[in-house]
DNA sequence: CTCGGTGTTTTGATTTATTCAAAACAACCC
DNA sequence: GGGTTGTTTTGAATAAATCAAAACACCGAG
């Protein structure tokens, strides 16, 4: 156990070097901090490091989620109506299921087929590099709750 | 002309009727604000609207927006990294071109084929109503300034 | 036509999410 | 270990949007 937390900020401290980024606690907080399939905003993860490291500012934090997301090591998206969130799951091209009503989101892999998401029928002259595709409904909870 | 004026008004006020709403100088200058085509944010109708109607206060101009999106004679697209933009196109599933180096947004029509992006390989228990999808890339203009 | 109820707008303050700037600090190469 | 550079802290500021209460205007009933 001892080992697998070792191990685990030792895997982070390599990739945050790997991207060029100095290993610091507070980089090693938030990488800790995000489970796989979350989907923290900087209020949550803020909070979060308030039990691991209280020391870290708030700005920390933003400057922490910039870096990383920046850096490619989380990924960091905005569906509308909810500040930026970030995750964990990243270098693949998955998507968003949004709940309408609480907010909740879940992952879901790209689309049937290839992602013909990422074919426009028109491009307008624009250069594309990413195809960004939001799902919006009703998460099990809300359509339980009428 | 002031023919085709007083017409696009009473098409306007039609319009907010049919909706259940009542028609007033701020909405009627709303509407007559946003162009076909056009993707603006609450900040750029206010500056507008302070030439056509001066008296119209910031205010108005969110719950006028609101009132709009939410009676469905607008729609309210959220790009990340941008505020809230308001536009005419509505009641077909279009799909939006962002430049993310200078933020214009240009409309696409759906993408290829039928909707492919309305059915993701899993839904997690949602109900859908919505599929949303962003295009990022550069437009022309960003392109040629390198 | 005018009166009244309801929905809208104004006025002014407040909140939420985020960014900026400068000083203190810490990681890491030598 | 010591210096440079990047990071974090501290504190303030900004942008976008929302809230709340009072003034007002639309529009249907009479």
């Amino acid at each position: 156990m001892a080992t697998s937390i070792r191990t685990a900020r030792d895997e982070a401290s390599a990739r945050l070097r790997a991207a060029g980024l100095k290993v610091t606690e507070p980089r090693l907080a938030v990488l800790d901090a995000i489970a796989p399939g979350e989907h923290l905003d900087a209020d949550e993860v803020f909070q979060r490091l308030s039990r691991t490291l209280p020391s870290t500012s708030r700005q920390a934090v933003y400057g922490v989620l910039g870096a990383l997301g920046g850096a490619g090591l989380l990924r960091r998206i905005e569906p509308a109506g909810s500040p930026a969130l970030y995750e964990n799951r990243i270098g693949d091209n998955h998507h968003h299921l949004v709940c309408s009503s609480c907010g909740k989101v879940a992952d879901v892999d790209c689309v049937v087929g290839e992602p013909p998401c990422l074919t426009p029928s028109a491009t307008n002259g624009f250069v594309l590099h990413t195809a960004e595709v939001t799902f919006w409904g009703l998460c099990p909870d809300c359509q339980a709750a009428g």
